[in-house]
DNA sequence: CTTATTATAATACGATTGTATTATTAAAAA
DNA sequence: TTTTTAATAATACAATCGTATTATAATAAG
């Protein structure tokens, strides 16, 4: 076999590579040959790696997701419900150029799922993993009497997960317009009516 | 001067052609070959409504929000606030086909105005008009007593204004899974805690 | 009726696209 | 060391891309 360096570690340079392309000029602009340019590599070297620019990009958003997933589970949570949910939800949030970098990709995958099935399907997927993340967290609250009596779970996951979901959308396009600090203070607010009342 | 058809009707035509491309094969889709063929005509006709492709993408995004704005302005409104306001809401909303189908072109757009910057004034204008009107709704429930008492109006705007953008996109992304009459129901519910407890 | 203008059509240009093929290099396995 | 296999490179192909040019048809204005 050749090189020590790791496959897979080789892919995810090639994927970040698209993450750059995708914010600069867009989904079609992170075609085969630009991919490998900005990657350092020739158009048949990125080829050894992905079969098909299908491959590419649904790889290059599926390590998108695993990333933030694994920055929530590499949290260190404080156990206190209120806290810990704002530090979870912190970590989807363009609240700096990481996230920021992340929630632009992200955007544009999701646009791009409108058209293309297989990306749909990831948008799909996580969508889906992280309504039963808010859902879970709120029925934890429910169960240990934090919240405010009477709420509907799924509703108010549903609620909870939209709102997050639409201010990463706005603090991400109007991000030169808003200050990013303003967006914890809004999902704040809201965790405010969700707690019960002292 | 030629045909009787009205310059800016074949524009509109030609724009719903885009539409039409833009969700089935997004964005990229949208060639200016690909829409002289959908919308019947040649390319060089199509180049003489249209002198780039940027002012045919251009003009395809604005007149989506022209519609939706019209069909705004058009409303019969009741003079009951929280009825308007769930009137107005429910015409950004994925409900039926038709607003599904704007729905997804302007998810496809929002995508694409992370990396161009004239979609991306597009997108922050009608950004902007959007929160403004929801900053001037809730500032009238304030003044006429309706709203819960000491809610921070741009706050509650930029609440509502996210809330609504996240569940179009969710009911957007994720139209096979959900029920359109849900969406309502959350937009209904997050009402309830912005007017005044009876 | 002639002229000017708008609309449509047809064709061409260079650039870029995704994919495929073939050859070469290098590292690991036998 | 020989063999096998992963990795890289170079080149090619047909298709499509945005834009430009030129010519023709049709309508309105003079």
């Amino acid at each position: 076999m050749p090189k020590i360096v790791d496959h897979e570690k080789r892919k995810e340079h090639i994927a970040e590579a698209v993450w750059r392309l995708v914010r600069r000029e867009g989904i079609e602009g992170a075609s085969v040959r630009r991919v490998a340019e900005e990657a350092g590599l020739t158009l048949g070297a990125l080829r050894h790696y992905f079969d098909a620019q299908n491959d590419l990009l649904a790889y290059a958003m599926r390590l998108l997701i695993r990333r933030v997933g694994a920055r929530i589970d590499g949290l260190a949570l404080t156990g206190q419900a209120r806290a810990d949910m704002e530090l979870i939800i912190a970590q989807l949030a363009p609240l700096d150029q990481e996230r920021l970098a992340e929630a632009e990709v992200w955007l544009a995958f999701a646009g791009k799922a409108v058209s293309d099935p297989a990306i749909r399907a990831l948008s799909q997927e996580a969508h889906e993993a992280l309504y039963d993340g808010f859902k879970r967290m709120i029925a934890a609250l429910s169960e240990r009497g934090l919240a405010r009596p009477g709420i509907d779970t799924e509703l108010e996951a549903r609620l909870l997960h939209a709102l997050v979901d639409g201010l990463v959308v706005h603090y991400t396009t109007y991000a030169e317009h808003l200050d990013p600090a303003g967006l914890m203070r809004i999902v704040s607010s809201h965790l405010d009516g969700l707690f019960r009342a002292d």
